[in-house]
DNA sequence: TTCTATGCATAGATAGTCTATGGTTCCGGC
DNA sequence: GCCGGAACCATAGACTATCTATGCATAGAA
């Protein structure tokens, strides 16, 4: 979050992990999707984007192989794993706990510390 | 976020200002209202808060003044400030914006990429 | 041939959280 | 009288995730 995050920090994952859910993508096409698919409202930089990845790899979350995508250029297309579903799982769970607990403390009504 | 964060990052100071909107407050009360408001889920640490509210008073968002609690202690009562309302607005607007955004990818329909 | 979009990747800065630590004062129990 | 715990403040340092900036490469269009 260096400047003005376009990103809600650490929901990356999740998106990433989300979008692979619905079909195997390369990189450049998960962030597109992403800012596609939320009105542009969410942007990934490459710079946060490809770090990611990485993590994901390194957990075991995806995995990658290079293809020729549709337009007849390298690229490496990232898949869900097994462990990945399961910790997808995982993350949505904790992330409607914390909005719905955020939420909560947004409509508090008047009865002060 | 050192390890396991109880909070979603980001998200601390709009809780801050949204809880003193109600009524102004200790440092250590807005923990206490915080956790309990949002039923044990968002736990606020000492060394996050502490730091969020010298944030908050560079800022201008909040003022502070010394007065004693109704058990007779020393303690730093914030309170909102015009600005800090403003503000409050601005990362509630955000907020929303945000969550509905990542609401729409994780909703989003099989069409890839 | 040049420009734009597609595509990968890393280094370094920045910021916000956590852990750990240290201190004071009030109150109740022993 | 003393001790422990809760109420209170605060800072230093670690850690991590994001951003900015940079570099490289190729395809296709102008």
């Amino acid at each position: 979050m260096a400047n003005k995050p376009e990103l809600m920090p650490g929901t990356l994952d999740m998106l990433i992990l989300q979008t692979l859910k619905r079909a195997p993508l390369h990189g450049y096409g998960i962030a597109q999707s992403i800012r596609r698919v939320s009105d542009e409202v969410l942007t990934v930089e490459e710079g946060s984007l490809y770090p990611a990845l990485q993590r994901l790899l390194l957990q075991g979350w995806v995995k990658a192989e290079w293809k020729m995508t549709e337009t007849n250029r390298r690229a490496r297309f990232y898949t869900l794993t097994a462990a990945g579903k399961k910790q997808l799982g995982i993350e949505l769970t904790k992330f409607e706990q914390m909005v719905a607990a955020i939420g909560r403390v947004l409509r508090a009504a008047e009865e002060a510390g």
